[in-house]
DNA sequence: GAGTGGTCTAGACCACACG
DNA sequence: GTGTGGTCTAGACCACTCC
């Protein structure tokens, strides 16, 4: 089955022959490929060789490891798909923040924790929020869950001479989120600014979000503007259970 | 430096102390840590388990192993920041499509290849597009390069019924691109909806976009509204080179 | 208990970079 | 040539799952 006369290394041969048996079918999503012991014996390659070729094929999300049960071809996850017009003030009133929208839509029960924390702004948050650095921020460092699965880390920024006194400093901002608070205080909400990227996870987003590896998060900075830049919001997603979409006019 | 009593894994301990070097600054962006051989000898374990917690360290996008150089810690990568809304009719009319648009803002040199075929539309381009599944479609495939390395890679494609006899079915499309030939032919563009996700890439995207291990790539499905849906664009950007910015309206 | 993946060793040889 | 990472072997023992 390998060729070693071919300069391509084993464990790619047998990574590239797995693959092909799955891109065929032969190994179905969620189905178990056979053991790595049994992949020893097909493909007459050591043990470590074959945990290359299958170490390979997790990083590339094709397969799924589970200790003591087997190693499994990655099931094909449902995908939420957050629509990013709901910011519009319209869907900010009808309910109780963007993520509790999304739960509706979506059809799970939400929580949150939250952790409020004040300290004076790094470089990249005065930046953005056009403050001096080291002026004073509050923070509002959250995990969204749906249905008790963390799904979403977001830590929001807003500089503290615009929040103090205001719900935005309580765990619980009430009805309409920490927007409504902003705009209830004259910070009229004219604009978003959404910057998104991509990137591995560290090790502790990996276990908060429970993700298999292979698995990229979404890292989505998103700056709102009354006026001014008054929130920068950092959130982290799970690459494999959510999209963004975006509405773009075309003038 | 290994604790064998403490039940983590030794690679794992390895990992981690690595990365708060990282993390401190003892290993600094685009130098080398010290040799696989050396860190034997520093942590007291067998070559493999280094290499282990190198692995882990290059699919967390941390280090980058580079052969019979060293291994290195990742430099930060110079980010382009691509602006959606340069998709708008203004933005158009004043270049020759997206991409170039970017260019000149990026001050790179574009060049582009581009394969056209014809094929019928599967399920998924069916059901975008609003086809029946089988009608045919032209497929513009491209690879978009900035001084001459890859950075994007798209897939458009339309409804054949719409490009026959336009530049759209030609290698080039003319002045403004392909959404100008659509607006010249009375397809009136209204709006683009995009799908923003990410995943690991499959070793051939790697491949083109000279991807170190542990990058992801963003994936952006666009699609082009003329009243009726008009293209589908599938776009496939190195995360490590690449943002993405929206703007939102608050209203 | 039997089978699975996870960790680890102590080597060997190859391919590549650089002086 | 010397040092680097890349590949590979033939084991060993551990931890977990399931019957």
């Amino acid at each position: 089955m390998i060729d070693k006369t071919s300069g391509v290394p084993a464990y790619r041969q047998v990574a590239t022959d797995i693959r092909a048996k799955i891109e065929s079918g032969e190994y179905a999503p969620g189905a178990p490929i056979p053991s790595e012991r049994t992949l020893v014996d097909q493909y007459g390659v050591s043990r470590p060789t074959i945990r290359d070729a299958i170490a390979l094929l997790r990083q590339e999300g094709a397969l799924i490891a589970e200790h003591g049960r087997g190693v499994f071809v990655r099931p094909r996850a449902t995908v939420q798909r957050l629509s990013r017009s709901r910011l519009s003030r319209d869907a900010r009133t009808a309910n109780r923040g963007a993520f509790l929208g999304d739960a509706s839509a979506g059809g799970f029960t939400p929580s949150t924790t939250v952790k409020i924390r004040f300290e004076p702004a790094d470089e990249r948050t005065a930046d953005l929020l056009g403050l001096d650095a080291g002026e004073e921020v509050t923070v509002r460092d959250r995990v969204m869950r749906a249905d008790g699965l963390a799904v979403m880390l977001a830590v929001s920024r807003l500089p503290r001479s615009i929040t103090r006194g205001t719900a935005i400093e309580e765990v619980n901002t009430g009805p309409g989120g920490a927007y409504a608070r902003l705009e209830e205080n004259g910070h009229t909400l004219t604009h978003f600014e959404e910057i998104v990227s991509a990137r591995m996870p560290t090790p502790e987003e990996a276990s908060i979000l429970q993700l298999s590896s292979g698995v990229p998060v979404v890292r989505v900075t998103r700056v709102a503007y009354a006026g001014r830049a008054v929130e920068v919001n950092d959130m982290t997603l799970a690459s494999d259970r959510y999209e963004l979409i975006y509405h773009i006019p075309a003038d």
